[in-house]
DNA sequence: TGGTTTCTTGTAACCGGTTACAAGACGGAT
DNA sequence: ATCCGTCTTGTAACCGGTTACAAGAAACCA
């Protein structure tokens, strides 16, 4: 020991070793051409003999660049928080970027706060906050700060926005629980104030509407327990439905499972249809018809957008994403679908 | 437009604003005791006039801490992924620091690269790379930043180490397996060179060789498609199995969802267990058993010794997390249990 | 009154990089 | 030999905060 803690080299320790100037090494590892090949090979002995490795910080301060994406998620529910993450990783990793992690299940007035320590920490902000008022976080926001909305209402602060159309997607199911025979289709709700369940509900009203059927819908907050508390519900209540479109996949199985408990065939007696199409989806049994939002395609997309804002280019306002149908045997009565995996199961993929 | 862009204002313009010195809004802003009041409230009034926000990255570079901790994962698999960044996300902002992502699908070069980039960047980092040595990976890391090693093989490098008793726990299901009738168990292994696939591994063969049974290795990688296959091969080889072990759920699942095509019981004919306890596996049908491993509970657990590495505490090099058995329908021949939801499936969890 | 202590405030160096600018070295043309 | 252009290298300012230190003001005491 010699009583002074092991520091790590600074590039100007390594400038005094290589008797060279600070600029020359800065040089050298931003890999600039113009340093004589002798030069620079005895800076890298020097910086390998100090073992030396650049300040990241201080390098992103003088740059005014830091090369990361602040991501700000609600509460991260399992399937989805991870594939929105994988996609939006993927796309990072690809134009070196990183990511920096920051969750929203806050109230407001500490949201803005953790919003703003995000300056001087970030290159931009990836804010996907359901149950927040988009105008109100982004008004605390510097303006200086790139920020894109993800799956929020709209916002009024000229702020980009990607969005599922998830009233398209709830419309579009209805149109096939409809088209396969289905009249009396209920419809279990998100979480009240949540915005995409807001939105699910209403493609589901209009869709039925349109076909001249009584919308119904029961209360729910996206977790499997509403799913069996619904179904429980409607037992007491009606005994004449013969479809349930849960606002998501985790709801509609807690369904599928009460129905199965309860001795009530689906499809056969009710068809059961959800929204996400989350990888349990096709495991389970039946296989459950569902609305495919690629959520990894999101998250890359908002990492892509956001990438050109910072880039200073410019990008629309608002960009939607169409989830698109994926029958199972959820919802097909006719055929007991003797293919139960592989290609099989993703019949409907990819249509319109 | 003033010809000139939008610039964020800086701790010098307030102090010239408020007419006082960066010494006194700094105070300020860091809420040290001796400021005035009425300086405090002039600084307070130019911040606000300015919309000033302090730049973290400057802090960062002269506290010499970023109050961010790096996460390095292997390819993330789904659940497994969301729920140990759910654990060190809670974790972290209880602590007030954040997370910083990166992933380690890239080779061993690369790898260390990017561990390397993260300096002055990040205040430690928590790696896991099953697939990489992490004596070849620490060697080359400045030892000034303070990293903790997951579930990886033991590194001599004296960095800590968190780890799953992947053997112990493998022992403990087979012993299970045993108690509850069974004699051909066949063990369906993780991907070629994982560490936790050759632990398991281990841990079954040994605790096979213990009750005088001869073990059974098949080829796996995790996937669901493996499982599968492995029944497949079964099927083919030998009919005489009565239990299947799989490395991990999802390759369990896919063997029980293999099985039921077959028209095989479980677990009447077969049973089938798995390791993980992902979320699914009390959802599907049978439910699964398996070996819970809380895995909120290790990501919270990594940052919490890293916290207290990197604040310069001591900690033990070794730390192992048990298992924990769960029973469910998928092992239990005798009594096909009537509440197939609730706490009742739960039967075993905490058991030491 | 002067001396001592305590509190407030400002100046300037520092964290560890980048880079504008200037100066020196070198080569070729006249 | 002189001039010019090109290439290499170094000096020092800068990014935006923190903080050691010093100095001034105020309070307290003898």
């Amino acid at each position: 020991m010699d009583g002074k803690a092991f520091a790590q080299a600074t590039i100007r320790d390594v400038a005094r070793e290589a008797g060279a100037s600070v600029a020359s090494v800065s040089r050298v590892f931003n890999r600039l051409p113009n340093v004589r090949p002798e030069l620079k090979a005895r800076v890298e002995a020097a910086a390998r003999k100090l073992n030396y490795v650049p300040h990241a910080g201080a390098r992103n301060l003088s740059l005014a660049r830091t090369g990361v994406i602040g991501v700000v998620l609600p509460d991260l529910h399992g399937e989805f928080f991870s594939e929105i993450l994988r996609g939006m990783e993927r796309e990072a990793a690809m134009r070196g970027r990183h990511l920096l992690l920051s969750n929203m299940h806050m109230g407001l007035g500490d949201g803005i706060e953790a919003l703003r320590n995000m300056r001087g920490r970030v290159d931009g902000l990836i804010v996907m906050a359901p149950h927040i008022d988009p105008d109100l976080l982004f008004a605390h926001l510097p303006a200086s700060i790139p920020a894109i909305l993800l799956n929020g209402p709209e916002n009024r602060q000229g702020r980009p926005e990607l969005r599922i159309d998830n009233a398209a997607g709830a419309r579009t199911m209805v149109e096939h629980l409809v088209a396969t025979g289905r009249r009396a289709i209920v419809h279990i709700a998100g979480s009240q104030g949540n915005i995409e369940a807001a939105e699910r509900a209403r493609g589901y009203s209009e869709a039925m509407i349109l076909a001249g059927l009584a919308p119904v819908i029961l209360p729910g907050n996206f977790d499997e327990e509403s799913g069996h508390l619904a179904v429980r519900h409607l037992q007491m209540q009606r005994t004449d439905v013969d479809a349930i479109f849960a606002a998501n996949d985790m709801m509609a199985i807690g369904a599928l499972v009460a129905l199965r408990d309860m001795g009530i065939d689906v499809p056969g007696q009710i068809a059961v249809a959800g929204f996400d199409n989350i990888p349990l989806a096709r495991l389970i049994s039946p296989g459950l018809t569902t609305m495919a939002v690629d959520i990894a395609d999101l998250g890359a997309r908002a990492v892509n957008r956001l990438s050109a804002v910072i880039d200073g280019e410019n990008v629309p306002q608002t960009e939607l994403r169409h989830p698109s149908l994926i029958v199972r045997n959820s919802t097909n009565k006719q055929q007991r679908n003797d293919r139960p995996e592989g290609n099989g199961d993703k019949t409907g993929e990819q249509m319109p």
